[in-house]
DNA sequence: TTTAATTCAGATATTTTTATCCGAATTAAA
DNA sequence: TTTAATTCGGATAAAAATATCTGAATTAAA
């Protein structure tokens, strides 16, 4: 389904968003530690979506990332496409370039079905509802096993 | 979504149901041009799925794959499940291995409806639906760009 | 102004996935 | 029995994804 690359930018994403109230910046060690991710890896995932405009950040002691809330109304769907491109929410049950409307696979309406599904679920579901969130209502996104 | 390795099996699969009457072997090479996949690497999938019983396979001249009316039971996702894993079916829509019912990540309701539509459509689709296709209704399998 | 902590950039390393090579074993037909 | 065509098995190669290293640039606080 998703790469691990795009996983761990969600989960990076989300905890950002839930940790950016007010100009506060989110370090990276506390993003990965928090994430359960390889620090370094995600830094680099970070600074790929920091270009293409989906957060801030800033360098230097004190630095970090952020998401303001302009940058908050993009959804998951927006970031799975910046990572993994739209294979996921446009491509073929069975990986044929071929299949279309027009030249449909053998289970090409069913599959769309789903794969719509796929993409109301991940487009539904946006950065701001994480940084509105009071802090009690936080949400585990770490590996506890 | 799913490995190229399982979208070559897939469509592999699918062509040699298509063309397993009366104990007719198919070929690899043939097999392989029609599937737009590379001839070995396709050949040592079907080994591996011939291991696990979801073919037959004869080597010699004249030898190939064939698929039995048993094995034609199986469905599109025993495959996936043989290749891929579960991850598909099961997995969490953030990658978080913790996620579950009682301990449900942010997008885990939603995202288990899309997923269980998703298995669905793949367990829904066995092979002998294609077995029993009239040869004029033999569909596509092949890159057509 | 100095210092310590941070992200950035580019290179490198490791692991996994995808693909190929090659010779052995097998088989049916000639 | 010989031959040609095929799959099998194990090794290897190539490409892509994942992860790390290192030093430079930046920044806020002391």
């Amino acid at each position: 389904m998703l790469s691990k690359t795009c996983e761990y930018a969600l989960r990076a994403m989300i905890y950002i968003a839930q940790h950016s109230k007010g100009g506060n910046m989110v370090n990276l060690k506390a993003i990965a530690e928090s994430i359960s991710s390889p620090q370094l890896f995600v830094g680099k995932i970070l600074q790929g979506l920091s270009k293409q405009g989906y957060l801030q950040s800033s360098k230097g002691r004190y630095g970090g990332f952020y998401i303001s809330d302009k940058e908050a109304k993009h959804s998951l769907a927006d970031i799975i496409s910046a990572i993994d491109g739209d294979k996921m929410f446009k491509g073929c049950g069975l990986g044929l370039p071929s299949c279309s409307e027009h030249n449909p696979c053998p289970i090409h309406n069913q599959y769309k079905k789903a794969r719509e599904l796929l993409y109301q679920t991940y487009s539904q579901t946006t950065l701001e509802q994480f940084k509105t969130l009071e802090p009690d209502q936080v949400l585990l996104l770490k590996r506890t096993i």
